[in-house]
DNA sequence: TATGAATGAGGATTCATTCAT
DNA sequence: GATGAATGAATCCTCATTCAT
């Protein structure tokens, strides 16, 4: 895993670059192992030697590509008072590290593959308990209704989530900063 | 799409049946012809007799199995001062009229595949033309900020498209009417 | 299975005729599927059309083509007083109907593949039995010793088996009509 | 073949282990030299330090791990008169030095390995030379017919050589001793 | 002597598609 | 319309062997 700070990737990261690009271009199972080799320009052989089945680069990408990050509490630097504020904030510390592709991947293989899936759910229930836990800090005194809380955390989750994904499919784009703005009125806080 | 009232399926309509079924299940790539036409209890060159190339089933689905239903405008039952409740009826007259296994595969296969990606767009637009249409009338002497409508109405539109699938990929529920009275009360009305 | 009494024989014969020879020849596992497809004249494909794994193949032939006879037991011809006559005449009517070939492969493969195994063990089980029953036929008013009647059996069924096989793997011919004359003699009789 | 008295086997050893095993269960073809390597617990590029060509390691086994003893002849301790009782002796005293796995993997490979092969011949003329030479001691004055000895030579041969395998192959028994008497009451002693 | 990355030919199998009947 | 044999390119994967270190 360790790479030597300069120098061309070694062969094994090569492979895993170009999987990563080619799955998220056509998808896993219009991708070929043959491909793969002769984009990260090794031997179709050697794809084998690291990776004993095809599936193992999706799953090996998976688990070192994108990454949940788990950050303190404290992290969120929630604004009590200002839910809105603490929402946008949560969007751009967005707890998933993965690219582009990755992200493409991940959304589009979690439907046939188990381990992408769970690995997709794990991040959303983080994402969703993040966004509860933000909106509770960001809202202090709020006797409110924990239900509302949930159904606006829910909310907010889901754009985060699908944003890239609906733009990609739709082409149209949604705010999260204007989703937070708008989940803020909702929670009886005027911006 | 017309079949006759009794009496079993016809060839055609069996290949359409098993493609939907195996599309859904393990998605385009991975389903065979001779899977299709096995499950559909045809021979396997009834199948390229009604559908030369194995994408036009995949196309054919699409166009005669998904379909964005165009209602006259007023169907919307908008209710001036219940944006809510107005949002709750439009999300029960959600004008997808496609089935599950037929929406997996065009969340699925709009990645890959451009006529599937136009249709799914085409079905995002009018949701969110419709949300759109329906907060205005709901929301008459509403001076209020166009561009929070917007938001709102793109909000909803994105819960209201994703939340099955996001469902199947995360086991997590939203209720779009309580992502309504979410939206009812930030555009300041309380239901 | 049928086959038109001339013309040449079709692609399934052909492809069995051709794995018979090479297995024979090579063994099965060094005999290749498109070795088998260029012998038999045909493209790769279609041997996978009739054979869906390259294991059937093997499992066919051992099917279609080993096979003990069923005979009446009077077939045996037992002449009373003459257990080595007998024996010899059971000798050429030697129950397994199998080219040599094939007998090779049945002795081969027999060691790794269950099925194999099992037809082989049910030719040895037939072959003990009815040189049991012909030399009770031979030997009538024998109290003898039923154990010893028994070894005979399986001596006399031991060598007609494995003559073949030993011919091949290190030259040597046994005869089996002087065998048999040894075991009569051995059961007391003279011949 | 020498071995430090203790101490774990040497690498080269573990490896010829490791074939043995693997050679006798699924056959030299089906065995790779990477399954032979992690059997043997030893890195893939030691098997071909010490065995350049996957085939060396099976002539080397059955070069130094099938020994056909080389008995001076009086070691036959054949008794003059008692022919069944000399075979028990020699059958007792059989000359293969071998494993059951080296047996087993004798009579599969002997069949497309002409080393293999011409070992196992010379295996049988030692075991066939034996059983004749013991026969003529054991029948002394006997002018008899030599072509009758030679049958029963074979025969016995035939049987101490295949039982194993017949056994393996088929689930059935055949006693040497058994065998021993029969033919000895076929060369006219009755023990 | 020891090591495991590297190599590429070859193997079984799949599959969309064609076509004669 | 209906049928299933025929086709061959492409796919995933295996494997003996080499070689730099």
């Amino acid at each position: 895993m360790l790479r030597k700070k300069n120098g061309p990737p070694d062969a094994r990261t090569r492979i895993l670059d170009a999987a990563e690009e080619l799955f998220a271009d056509a998808g896993y199972d219009s991708t070929s192992t043959a491909g793969i080799a002769k984009q990260a320009k090794v031997p179709k052989g050697l794809v084998f030697h690291y990776f004993p089945q095809k599936i193992d680069m999706l799953t090996t990408l998976v688990d070192e590509r994108t990454f949940v990050e788990i950050l303190p509490e404290d992290a969120v630097e929630a604004v009590p008072g200002d839910p809105a504020g603490t929402l946008s904030r949560l969007a751009k510390r967005f707890p998933l590290r993965a690219s582009p592709a990755m992200r493409r991947i991940l959304f589009r293989e979690a439907d046939t593959h188990r381990s992408v899936r769970d690995r997709l759910s794990s991040l959303n229930s983080e994402v969703v308990r993040r966004s509860r836990k933000a909106l509770e800090l960001a809202l202090p005194g709020e006797r409110g209704d924990v239900a509302r809380l949930e159904v606006a955390a829910a909310t907010f989750a889901t754009v985060l989530l699908y944003q890239e994904n609906l733009h990609q499919l739709t082409g149209q784009h949604v705010d999260p900063d204007a989703v937070a703005d708008l989940i803020g009125r909702a929670l009886g806080v005027t911006s």
